[in-house]
RNA sequence: CGAGGUGUAGCGCAGUUUGGUAGCGCGCUUGGUUCGGGACCAAGAGGCCGCAAGUUCAAGUCUUGUCACCUCGACCA
């Protein structure tokens, strides 16, 4: 049996003592927890609208993070929480293989070497990778990276499958794991292991490298709003924010219910810095050698903390149709009484018939406990069905993105209404967060307005000079950061928010996860 | 890594000040009555009180050490 051993590497920072000092007083406001009760939990985050709501621990996860030392705040999924992830999989495959990219699985160790070739890359991730020094009982030669990405290891490959122009372009996705030992880690937005998709593409020139960027950007924008019901800001990184060996870095930046901003996916173009790194040549048509102009992109496990957090209200979670893994949930009342189980499983059948994901729970529990049970659990559509129902030839519906609200469908309507219905949720539920995000952006003109902006838990568009120092005294003063430029770059203003010159961007600010 | 906090039943917690039979709520099991918005009655099961050493007639409680977790910073998809 293989034993390994993970070395956890820190970068010492140094800390500016007088600063802590000044913080010592500061942390008396630590309230205890009191009595953890769902219904009470999930009330209270209501009220104060704030933060990752309570729930999505007990219906997604439903245990804490591995409750195991070492490995820091990894994550487990539930089968109900790993089926939005299955849902969230098959959709944007069907995007990727419709624009011609094709699935592949490269290795989940990387040797150091191969780590070490691309010198910014390394710079970037060397604080948080997981190393594996120990194999077969013995040290290892060399030591194995756990991929916190996959450019190196697939650029390797690439590097012995590219020789013509006839090879490009190489168009690549995988799905797989990655570890990042981050020091703060929180449920599906920041684990040291996630699951994620990430495309890494080869092109004969720059501009078809960076279409593609732009190319699956906007795929992303699309996916987001059309499978996850869920609006985005589609822009470019500033320098300062970009990733670690890119040279442009894309994003969508998505609302969360607390005004926060949360990076959903990113597109980098790397132009030849990594195939110069590893020698990815090809003979082109001119007969010369060129290096190959590399893309690539991803999105994480953090969409379903996107989803919740979006979306999510005092009653729990509420997914938006496409990637709910129960659909509609059919509730029988009184089963004893004559009809009511019959008629159930028939509109079961209607509504499998018709393409719905349907659940039909005729467990002992009663009507009330199992409302509140799929309300938590965010099932977009309810069917009640009991005695009074039949009499009267219907079921009772309910509509989880209106909770509270009934309404009656005749039982031999049900198949072809319920499809329609789930479209409506979806456009119902893309609506509402647009009208949110919308009603939380603000133009902000100077620092005062910014900094009302952020306090008030909201998205600010602003001008900016182009500085990182205006960048970094933002950070420093309000705790927002630049989230991205938007490709509408009309002008909103000509002074930069921050130090009055000149300005030359139009750029999103936003405190983030 | 800096500051603060917490480890007691599956989950959430009380008990620690002042040492003296291990408790509460939810959940779980069995039986019954119920069933249109988180039911009720009755009976039950479930504990190396994080770990180790020490003080004591006696430790969940005091002392020392240790392991782990949480929150807030700094860093990041």
């Amino acid at each position: 049996m293989t034993k390994l051993w993970l070395i956890y590497k820190t970068v010492a920072k140094e800390t500016d003592k007088t600063e802590k000092k000044n913080n010592m007083g500061k942390q008396n406001n630590n309230v205890k927890d009191e009595k953890f009760d769902t219904r009470e939990a999930v009330k209270e985050i209501a009220d104060i609208n704030a933060d990752f709501p309570a729930w999505y621990t007990d219906v997604v996860i439903k245990t804490k993070l591995v409750d195991y030392g070492p490995i820091k705040g990894t994550m487990v999924i539930r089968p109900y929480g790993y089926a939005i992830w299955e849902n969230i999989q098959r959709e944007m495959n069907n995007r990727f293989k419709a624009t011609g990219h094709e699935n592949a699985y490269f290795p989940l160790l990387i040797p150091y070497s191969f780590f070490l070739k691309e010198a910014e890359h390394v710079e970037g991730f060397a604080p948080e990778v997981a190393i594996v020094t120990h194999a077969g009982g013995e040290e290892l030669a060399e030591k194995l990276v756990i991929r916190p990405t996959s450019e190196t290891i697939i650029c390797h490959m690439y590097s012995k499958w590219v020789q013509s122009y006839r090879d490009l372009p190489l168009l690549i996705n995988q799905w797989a794991n990655i570890v990042r030992w981050e020091k703060t880690t929180r449920p599906f937005l920041r684990t040291s292991e996630f699951l994620w998709q990430e495309g890494h593409t080869l092109h004969a020139n720059a501009q078809e490298a960076i279409d593609e960027t732009i190319l699956i950007l906007n795929l992303y924008e699309e996916f987001c709003k059309n499978v996850l019901a869920m609006p985005v800001i589609a822009g470019k990184k500033t320098q300062k924010e970009k990733f670690a060996g890119a040279i442009d870095t894309y994003s969508i930046e998505a609302m969360m219910q607390d005004g926060k901003s949360l990076q959903s996916g990113t597109t980098h173009y790397f132009g030849t810095r990594f195939t110069e790194a590893f020698d990815i040549k090809f003979q082109d048509v001119d007969k010369t050698h060129k290096y190959a102009y590399e893309s690539s992109w991803g999105t994480s496990t953090r969409l379903i903390g996107a989803l919740i957090m979006a979306h999510g209200d005092a009653r729990g979670l509420c997914l938006p149709p496409k990637v709910a893994p129960i659909q509609a949930v059919i509730i029988p009342i009184a089963t004893h009484k004559p009809g009511v189980t019959e008629a159930a499983a028939s509109i079961k059948m209607q509504l499998e018939k018709a393409g719905v994901r349907v659940k039909l729970d005729d467990s002992d529990e009663r009507p009330g406990w199992k409302f509140n049970e799929y309300e938590l659990k965010g099932v977009p559509l309810r069917i009640e069905l009991g005695p009074k129902d039949l009499e009267n030839g219907v079921a009772t519906l309910s509509r989880r993105d209106k909770a509270g609200e009934k309404f009656v469908v005749s039982l031999d309507e049900m198949g072809e209404k319920t499809p329609l219905l789930l479209g409506d949720i979806h456009e119902n539920m893309y609506q509402k967060a647009l009208l949110f995000m919308q009603s939380r952006t603000e133009t902000v003109y100077d620092m005062e307005g910014l900094r009302a902006a952020m306090e008030g838990g909201k998205f600010a568009l602003a001008m900016w000079c182009g500085e990182v120092g205006c960048e970094d005294k933002v950070k420093a003063e309000l705790s927002a950061t630049s989230r991205n430029m938007p490709f509408d770059q009309t002008p909103v203003g000509d002074k930069c928010v921050c130090c009055g010159g000149k300005a030359k961007r139009k750029i999103f600010f936003a405190k983030a996860y």
